[in-house]
DNA sequence: TTGAAAGCGATACCAC
DNA sequence: GTGGTATCGCTTTCAA
């Protein structure tokens, strides 16, 4: 049997309260019993039961705010699955979870809808942030008053927020140039596409790869990074208008969406499979192109996990009193080829 | 706050013992009370609290065992780690987790222990298995018993094991076949290296591999298989000889240990870097490698996972009467380049 | 500063 | 078949 309080309490010759005060911190216990406690609790290696505590504490009830930019992009789908698993679980333990999706990138937008979310009474909030200084801004607000923020997907980190989930999108994209660098052994000529310069998970993975490969693979040329909304449509004449200019490519990179448009233009122009393209999200329609071979590799985020997370830490904050372990839970940079479908 | 037991009690006018019975399918209740307490609970949502149960559980104390073999390879030792780590949680709530390391692939070894484990009383075991016949038939008769059986790392699907938890490995190695198949787009000549022919997990390996690259990469040619013994020395002495005989080797490619052995020789060869050298598990030597350039890509296979995941679910089974969610906990295929590090 | 007692939700066991 | 009750380890509250 595990060490309890109880035990501690009578080795100590006190009540179990008192133990609980030592342990927990809670003050209002003579130094010198204080002191016997511990050492008696270390000697006795007592490590508190975690159900115990849970049971207790999972009765009290809280609001949490989940807010998701991007929320029309098929990868912000899957990041809200998680969400709703999160929300399911927490549900089931008596508290509560909102969850408002911005389309595209607001800040306006999203500023609203934190507003609307401290006036609905939230008592933590997760969200996909950004550099917008307007919103950091805001964020600090939000914490000074105590309610604790969690970032995912999208960082910003001087809003002072608790952690973040998502991926280390800078190394992501200095991934990606080692996978070009290795597919293309000899060299060639790179375009890189980027969604908006506003998303910063975007252009952070942009900007690790233009780095290393620029550092690293001085074989390989680096087109100008063309921007294409996210939009498959404008990526599509993005890549033939590049081709036109340089029939000669070798390799395309994209950093954000827009990623099936990509596809269509190669297979249109006879090169899906001959030029290497790299992308990011598993979605359905990447996990076909990557099958068909007009993907090389993807990098998957684990987009589950990024929905999942922040509301999971926010309520074991909240409710059970325990704080993230960490400031930073990356996600995996998940190289996948096709065999891994 | 959360349905109880207590509410739908009261909701259908019987005790809370009567709901139990019902909830959990103790049977010893009218049919006609059962279906209206089924029915209420449904009605209501009722999800059973987690914590109530495992306070109650987590009183029970049992012995679970864990038999490694391999133990001596670099990548056990990683595997043993998450051994170690659950044994502390396991032993913070009062139950006990015994641990054998075998040294190579030993049945006769491993049988001992088994034997060993059960006259020790333990309720639970995981192993390292493998295809041999007398252990397979150990296992069975071990199961049959009433002892939950959990593989890791290396399955022994006869057995009737539980679950297994670990690697792919026939589709890892098809995944590292679409690496090489990247990298050497012009196709070459691959030297592919396996440890023993007896170990189970390397050779499926090994045989998607081979099988991947007949099919999809025809411009790739393989030379034979050979078998280094999970050795560096051999590893080492068999890259020589084969670059003697084939000085075009454009890929290496090991499913299992020795891959020290082969960095070796490409230095000395002055090769290091320009063939592409594909390894499993990431222990420092190899994340060293992988730095330097040498090796190319590695497949991950979250060791510690793999040792920490399998007693857990026992403990879960025995202690909280949790059973394992699936089969098969298949640890991810984690392709790492150099910039993953 | 400390102790005693109630209660969290689920389970096990013993009466009836 | 069914209800009542003690219990798990911990937190909380109130009285001393």
């Amino acid at each position: 049997m595990a060490v309890t309080l109880k035990q501690i309490a009578d080795a100590a010759g006190v009540s179990r309260g008192t133990v609980d005060r030592v342990i927990n911190k809670r003050g209002h216990v003579r130094p010198e019993v204080e002191k016997r406690i511990l050492q008696i609790a270390k000697d006795l290696h007592y490590r508190p039961n975690p159900y115990g505590r849970a049971l207790v504490k999972s009765t009290k009830t809280s609001k949490i705010g989940v807010i998701c930019q991007f929320g029309e992009t098929p990868f912000m789908k899957l990041v809200v699955e998680g969400i709703e698993q999160a929300r399911k679980e927490i549900t089931a333990r008596g508290s509560e979870v909102i969850i408002k999706t911005i389309d595209s990138y607001d800040t306006d937008r999203t500023l609203t809808a934190i507003d609307r979310m401290l006036s609905d009474g939230v008592e933590g909030l997760a969200l996909t942030a950004g550099p917008a200084p307007e919103l950091q801004e805001k964020l600090r607000e939000v914490i000074k008053s105590g309610i604790p923020v969690i970032t995912f997907n999208t960082d910003s980190k001087e809003s002072g927020r608790l952690s973040y989930v998502g991926l280390e999108n800078y190394r992501a994209g200095t991934v990606c140039a080692g996978l070009m660098g290795s597919a293309l052994r000899d060299g060639g000529l790179i375009l890189p596409i980027s969604g908006y310069l506003e998303n910063y998970a975007h252009s952070r993975r942009m900007l690790g790869f233009r780095e290393t490969i620029a550092m690293q693979f001085p074989s390989i040329t680096l087109l100008p990074a063309e921007l294409c909304h996210d939009t498959d449509a404008v990526a599509e004449e993005i890549v033939h208008r590049a081709l036109r200019l340089n029939p000669d490519i070798k390799g395309i990179y994209i950093s954000g969406n827009g990623q099936h448009g990509v596809c269509e233009a190669l297979r249109a122009e006879g090169l899906a499979g001959k030029i290497c393209l790299i992308v990011y999200d598993l979605t359905e329609r990447n996990k076909n192109e990557l099958r068909n071979g007009t993907i090389d590799f993807l990098i998957d985020q684990n987009a589950f996990e990024q929905g999942y997370r922040p509301a999971m830490l926010l309520y074991n904050l909240l409710i059970l009193g325990q704080p993230p372990e960490k400031e930073f839970y990356f996600t995996d940079i998940h190289i996948m080829n096709r065999f891994c479908l």
